[in-house]
DNA sequence: CAAACATATAGAAAAAAACTATCGCTAAAT
DNA sequence: ATTTAGCGATAGTTTTTTTCTATATGTTTG
């Protein structure tokens, strides 16, 4: 196998036209030239020059392999300068994971932030389940997670990002509560609609629902906040909504009623997540600490933010 | 500067996820990897690699720039398979210099042959003056010359290919010679026109026209031999015209008599030149061959075959 | 808590590359 | 005709790079 190197000689050695013209550009030796073009001719199987006394001319072979061998030398030199525009991390595509009932109704607030102050960085959004972030992100398909995931072993860092209320979601023709804060007590018998069971929603739903004595209702198994909706509005049950999905979808109060719940005690909180030990790990903690910032400016009448 | 064989460690790690499993497919050690993608990273300036405990994972920068690797090296294998084609000699661009007193009428014979014996081969032809084409044949110009060159430097081999008798062309309504060979005798006192001083043709005919008393007209100072026989047809002169431009051009006896020269002591000889020490040499010699053949088998009513 | 399995490291050995010195040859200058 | 200058080739040595062996370090798993 070759070496770039011995293709560069190739290179001076057909531009100088002679050994010792080319050593001396390159700084080497002339013993050097001939050897390693000799070297590059036996791997080739081909002639490249012929040593003449006035000259070492390019062969009909070499004059037509230089071209090639030109554009290889030229390619290489497009990825170290890639690489160090890279190097920069900000210049990076990105795998982030979040799931189904986060990533649409926060990235729209994030991204175009994100784009702005980091012009050539480029994510790669994937939706996935919670349980499956966290496995992605630990076998590295993802490089960074937002989620709701609540532990993570040792060699994840999970930073907490925001505390996201859910809100009772009713039909407009059904008063759960005369007032505009739920108490957890006018729950009690309730029939609850929820995503399902791979969901950290579900969860958070199950617990209240044990908690008021109200019941979860299996009837529906999916991954969209927007038939949950749907459903609510046909009078199929309740449902809870995150507050991220209700600011950015629930536009017409006559179809449903929204409603908080007394105390702020229901809601899901949602992290930074990326690998300890990622080479990028300081570029991660400098979107993180954009991420909060457009948080903190843009959704703090919505989320709670944390850390 | 990097070494092809570290983009493929880059690539069999990549494609492993482990160092060890690559190390093993590639026949070398752990640590080989572990030091020459350091290397490789280090003259990158980036970290392609997130050695986990699990596994060896291509960073963001890792995989954004295996894919300009795996091009570059596929790049390379094309070169040194192309190299190993032209290996064989007969699939190079060979540049043929002729003279323009000779090329347009022997080409046209020799070229479909040789294509059809040396399918890939290609002849870049350029028509020059005999000086210029022993000249551009010593520098490195022409890798091989066909025409009327006599004698050569050592360091050229010259092989002679025919022998190309040469015509007096008068017009219809000028009897230089009542048979149709015409006598040397008959020649003196004639006014001939030829091409410039550059071309060999000039000098045979200046040969001739001293040793019979012809007087050489130096009105046309050109080099195409159409032109000359414009300027014959037109009553300007008489000129002799070689057989293959006869062979090829001279269709209308009405316009034009063309006349051999008796004795057959008139003509021009054509060589076949190349470098002594081109590395191409051999294939040189078998080309040269085949057009030897072609020579004797379609154009011996009109040249005669030397060597 | 040890076994298994990953990469990292240190130092020696091997291989490759580059250097110095010199040769032989040709072409141009004396 | 001989010398001289300039070219690439070669031999042998030195330096640098690559690879190896052996071992360290750390993490996960049973």
């Amino acid at each position: 196998m070759a070496s770039l190197r011995q293709l560069e000689y190739f290179s001076a050695v057909a531009d100088a036209g002679s050994l010792r013209k080319a050593a001396q550009r390159l700084g080497v030796t002339q013993p050097t030239l001939t050897v390693q073009l000799r070297a590059l001719e036996e791997i080739l199987g081909v002639v490249l020059f012929e040593r003449t006394r006035n000259a070492t001319l390019l062969t009909p072979a070499g004059r037509e392999l230089l071209p090639e061998a030109l554009a290889l030398l030229s390619q290489w030199r497009n990825i170290v300068e890639s690489a160090h525009l890279i190097s920069s991390h900000s210049h990076s595509t990105y795998r982030l994971g979040v799931p189904q009932t986060l990533g649409p109704y926060l990235l729209p607030s994030l991204l175009p932030t994100l784009h702005q102050r980091f012009q050539r960085l480029r994510l790669h959004v994937r939706e996935e389940v919670p349980d499956m972030l966290l496995k992605g992100l630990e076998e590295g398909q993802f490089d960074i997670v937002i989620g709701p995931i609540a532990s993570v072993p040792d060699s994840i860092v999970r930073e907490p990002l925001f505390r996201e209320p859910l809100f009772l979601a009713s039909p407009v023709d059904m008063e759960v509560a005369p007032h505009t804060n739920v108490a957890e007590s006018d729950l009690s018998g309730l029939e609850i609609l929820a995503v399902d069971e791979r969901h950290t929603l579900r969860r958070e739903v199950e617990r209240i629902c044990e908690r008021t004595g109200a019941r979860l209702n299996s009837d529906y198994e999916g991954t969209s906040l927007d038939t949950l909706r749907q459903m609510v509005v046909m009078g199929m049950g309740l449902a809870f909504l995150p507050a991220l999905y209700v600011r950015s979808e629930i536009h017409r109060p006559e179809e449903l009623r929204v409603q908080p719940l007394q105390g702020g005690k229901l809601f899901r909180e949602h992290a930074f997540l990326y690998r300890r030990h990622a080479p990028s790990r300081h570029f991660y903690q400098e979107l993180q600490s954009q991420i909060r910032e457009v948080i903190t400016r843009d959704l703090s009448d919505t989320v709670i933010p944390l850390g």
